[in-house]
DNA sequence: CTATGAAATATCCTATAGGATAAACAAGAC
DNA sequence: GTCTTGTTTATCCTATAGGATATTTCATAG
């Protein structure tokens, strides 16, 4: 058998994931997309009907997303998808958030690839450069996606599995509650996400660790307003 | 009907959870306890013949352990218990709880109503009070269960669910690590659990997350002498 | 017209059977 | 002696059927 080249194409699986995967992640993008509206029942034997599968994957995707919050179950009374957050819950996401984020731009400024630095930067020069005059439904979903990408970007350069994925799972809970309550303000989130690069950039963590706490303070009392 | 009176006895569920959640909690037993190893298969069907049910809770509970970090899956190849953290994923599970048992301490301190106070005192006082004489393994579990008792009831005194819940899968791992390497060392343990209560107790939220943080600190020297 | 109670319905939850795939093992070639 | 190849086995994954429960609907009394 020939050796395998370096950079050579790598060999394509016919199915990486399993099938009970694959319907977690749609059904998350249901939810994501609010296609499954909070408060939502969710009807097991429809749902895998309008999937195409059986009830059993179905069944472990809803199990993961009760574990994950975006779905709640009630003994023989079915799932439904998690009502939105309460003004109280939602200060305690952002609090988790303010502790998270704080830590993992902290540590991206000290322990971060010079590579991922940059694209850190270049992050958040495409955020700045979003125009807020565009019509307003896709301006957000482009703002939306660049922020989340930011975000975990961070999450990641930080170097901490675990500290990515617990942010990841609060991630999810603000994208649904965007959704609801589209915001956008883009150009002050714009510069915020420049001073938070540069100070990674820079390797200054205390400096980097402000600075994601300002934005996160800021952005919260924007988020605040669909509050009353 | 009769009214309800005031601290009348609650109706009693005939099943309050549903099969899917007793079979969880019982695979998590199993794991805690080391029935089931780090490294070991896990046969669905076997498995649900031995806890005589079917192999739909089974995987419905899987899948949630899965997501808890507690079992892999391979695809097409099945489960298996997670293996025993490096040192590397050691260390990030502690930069974790430094993170979040921090800002546990420090909210404690400054939202924590009184009377959970004085049982955070309390449980300090218990986990002191251990000796460390006793035989070795009824000793080591003695302790272990007191010393994820008082971590909790803190996580728990922080007022912040999320937080609670991100603390309680960080010490899955650890019990799990504990098992193996067993160094109870309950006396300074008791020590420093003593100080975090005192700085709760008199709402010094600095103090608190200094103590907690320096406590972590220590424990984390103590486990690390099991990776040579 | 409203509220109560019972029957009907829809849905969940569990159990079992069958097809498909990966891992394990043995035999043979170089 | 080592590597490859074919076969066997075990296990997973999916699909479907039946019992149990919550929800809804409708009739009736106040």
């Amino acid at each position: 058998m020939a050796p395998l080249t370096p950079g050579s194409a790598p060999i394509p699986r016919l199915r990486r994931s399993t099938l009970g995967d694959d319907v977690y992640e749609t059904i998350t993008a249901l939810i994501m997309q609010h296609t499954l509206a909070p408060g939502d029942r969710i009807n097991i034997d429809a749902l895998a009907r309008q999937l195409e599968v059986s009830a059993t994957p179905v069944r472990e995707a809803l199990a993961r997303l009760e574990s994950d919050g975006l779905v709640r179950k009630r003994a023989l009374a079915g799932y439904t998808v998690s009502p939105l957050l309460t003004r109280e819950e939602f200060m305690d996401m952002f609090d988790m958030r303010l502790v998270l984020e704080g830590a993992a731009a902290r540590w991206a400024s000290s322990r971060a690839e010079e590579a991922t630095r940059d694209r850190i930067v270049g992050e958040a020069a495409s955020t700045a450069a979003l125009r807020d005059d565009a019509d307003g439904w896709q301006a957000h979903a482009a703002f939306t996606k660049l922020d989340a990408q930011f975000h975990d970007l961070i999450a990641a350069a930080a170097g901490n599995p675990l500290l990515r994925d617990g942010i990841a799972r609060l991630h999810s809970h603000l994208h649904i509650h965007r959704l609801y309550f589209p915001f956008a303000q883009t150009e002050t989130t714009g510069e915020e996400h420049q001073r938070i690069a540069a100070a990674i950039r820079a390797g200054n963590p205390e400096a980097a660790e402000t600075a994601m706490r300002d934005h996160l303070t800021a952005a919260r009392e924007r988020h605040l307003a669909a509050f009353g």
